[in-house]
DNA sequence: ACATTCATCACAGATTTGGTGTGATGTTTG
DNA sequence: CAAACATCACACCAAATCTGTGATGAATGT
């Protein structure tokens, strides 16, 4: 079964025809290491589904410094939303930490997938409404755990990202400087 | 004296004012290494002048392989111009090969300026023809030069591009395997 | 006032990536 | 068929990045 089609069915069932229909308003596109597929200030009108490989979204701040918003890695879901629902620029970038397939869907596309197929547009809501939870969660271990705590949190849920991305990117992600994260993994 | 007045100056005289116009129409942009500043399909409205850097702008063919149209680098201009001049969407990506620097001016913006200043007008369309001669030249040697003569008269040129970017994209300019340009230089 | 928790700076060593040359072999073309 | 190249495979080197750790200092809560 298609990748795409084995993660869309954990939220919902879809028929053969269904899922053809589907896959047909999406287009592949291959980015490697270090290629962006969002430029802060660009005009995002793409969310992209990770087939392969690893990107992160962030923030550059005034000094210079990497602020990690999420990171996308196999069957993950990776945009600037805000963008991409607002239609303003970006403030964030997104770019591969892999060599990456990614499939995309444009802002129109979905509109007219949904508009066209209920089923898709009640994937892409209860989609919304995790993300929404997880945003959530994130924002309170910010506020309530420790450095420590939040770092056990990650490793305890995502093992795989600390195999695959440098350590600098996860300290990036957890909002402590790479020196102390050197420090809470002893 | 600023670097655009100076190298506006090799072609027409200007005054501090109409320097000042000048400059007043474009913005500068700063890009790391690896970002790019057009994408294949963008509408392309701005014209890139390089105050620090290098770029390449270049064409992904369907197996992948990129083929470098134009290197730009201090004191060059940058764009599709096929993109910028027919509004239709761009066939080629420009991306940085280092950090750079880089003033622009949008269609919108040179029109408005060559229509107030006639000075300017002419600089582009001096400029233009240099760079039509330059295009022509290039084809010529493709056609009539060996890759090895090639290679020679590039060097020649441009020793500086063999110091600061990797052979492998001088090979992609000058249209040889990285292999075959290796074996050239010895 | 002091302990805790972190950032920042500096450095050194390990690791990875990218760049480069070269041999072997295959393909195209005049 | 010879010349001029591409392609694949490999090995080596240099540069960049990653990583841990000590020293120092700032902010914060108790």
């Amino acid at each position: 079964m298609h990748p795409l089609r084995k993660h869309i069915e954990e939220l919902i069932a879809l028929t053969d025809e269904e899922f053809d229909m589907v896959l047909s308003y999406f287009e592949p596109i291959q980015k490697r290491k270090h290629q962006y597929i969002v430029q802060e200030g660009d005009l995002v009108d793409k969310e992209y589904w990770i087939l392969d490989g690893c990107l992160k979204s962030y923030l550059v701040d005034d000094d210079g410094k990497e602020h990690i918003l999420q990171f996308g890695m196999e069957n993950w879901w990776i945009t600037d939303y805000e963008s991409f629902i607002k239609h303003t620029p970006s403030k964030i970038s997104i770019d591969c930490i892999e060599d990456s397939e990614l499939l995309f869907i444009t802002f129109e596309n979905r509109e007219k997938l949904t508009a066209q197929m209920h089923k898709m547009e009640r994937f892409w809501a209860k989609k919304s409404k995790f993300g929404r939870i997880a945003l959530q969660n994130r924002i309170l271990s910010l506020l309530k755990n420790s450095a420590k705590e939040r770092y056990d949190v990650l490793l305890e849920q995502y093992p795989q990202l600390f195999q695959r991305v440098p350590k600098k990117l996860i300290a990036a992600y957890l909002g402590v400087s790479r020196e102390t994260l050197s420090r809470l993994q002893s």
